[in-house]
DNA sequence: GTTGTTGCAAATTTTTTGCACCCAC
DNA sequence: GTGGGTGCAAAAAATTTGCAACAAC
């Protein structure tokens, strides 16, 4: 046991608040109550989130923890730009995901049920440089999503094809 | 030389206005002046853009051959549809590529200059596969975006850092 | 007290839709 | 001729911004 705030599976050496503070800090950027009630709400657990939903629980907040619209979206720009969350877009709307004392990984992504399947492959990072390096690209980062029908939905669809469940 | 239709390095078997012509029959749908005049327009080139920039070319055609806004956006789903197109969400925006007649690939972004580099990995594919078969997902396509500056941008960075480049 | 922040409303951006007229079949 | 298509204007959806009141430093 650390003394280090434990994200999912990796001990950080500091919280979300602390390392969003620390960011806010070297910008010249306040810490609000808004931002901390915010990121607490970003980091009590681990899932993929958009803008609205987001929005959606915010509002059920006990009166006076309540955070309008701009701000969440505001403050979502800034939580990219710290590094604590990362953003993709799923077909026109941004999800958000933790990136901050959560490994690199990539994603399986039911075009059914929507959901989003984590899985990590050091192969395709090894992959990912040999193709850049190739090219004299530097690269930052990259976003592989795999397309597709999970398992749940699978064995779901053939149960509806089966005589016994038509109509 | 083959009798087909030759995209840019593929042989295939009918145009891609065949082919949509095809397609829309086979949903009951017409064969217009305003479709056939944006399959031209998209196939003649081979390179990616975004409803805007089609729109925009469109404008610059001689009077008569005008598609409207909305008919740009119901008919570049229509292709998407089709399988001539392929969509993908670059920041917000939705991004169209070549989709008929091309082979699949994926794509270096430079988030300076905003150009999308192509490339293939046949390794890439392998590994999709074997990474879904292990969650038994039934995977239908993939998208990887390897992000960061490519080799021009890189040197123009450096080029500008330089002592004598500054004003 | 100063400067950044918030919430509101309104603007922007991207894409979609309702509807009357039009055209491919 | 009829049912799908088009353009127009307007709506919708997602996100951003101007501004006056407000709060963190």
């Amino acid at each position: 046991m650390s003394s280090g705030f434990s994200l999912g599976s990796v001990e950080v050496s500091s919280s979300p608040q602390e390392r969003f503070a620390e960011f806010l800090q070297s910008r010249g950027k306040r810490i609000t109550q808004q931002r901390r009630i915010l990121v607490d709400h970003v980091f009590e657990r681990h899932d993929h989130f958009d803008a609205e939903e987001l929005i959606l629980n915010l509002a059920r907040l006990p009166e006076g923890n309540k955070v309008s619209r701009p701000t969440v979206y505001r403050t979502l720009n800034e939580l990219v730009d710290s590094g604590l969350l990362r953003r993709m877009s799923l077909g026109g709307r941004a999800v958000y995901e933790h990136d901050y004392g959560y490994p690199q990984h990539d994603h399986l992504h039911c075009t059914i049920c929507d959901e989003l399947f984590e899985f990590q492959s050091t192969e395709l990072q090894e992959l990912r440089d040999a193709v850049a390096r190739e090219s004299n690209f530097h690269v930052t980062g990259h976003r592989l999503i795999i397309s597709g029908i999970c398992a749940e939905c699978s064995s779901k669809r053939h149960r509806r094809q089966s005589p016994l469940d038509l109509i």
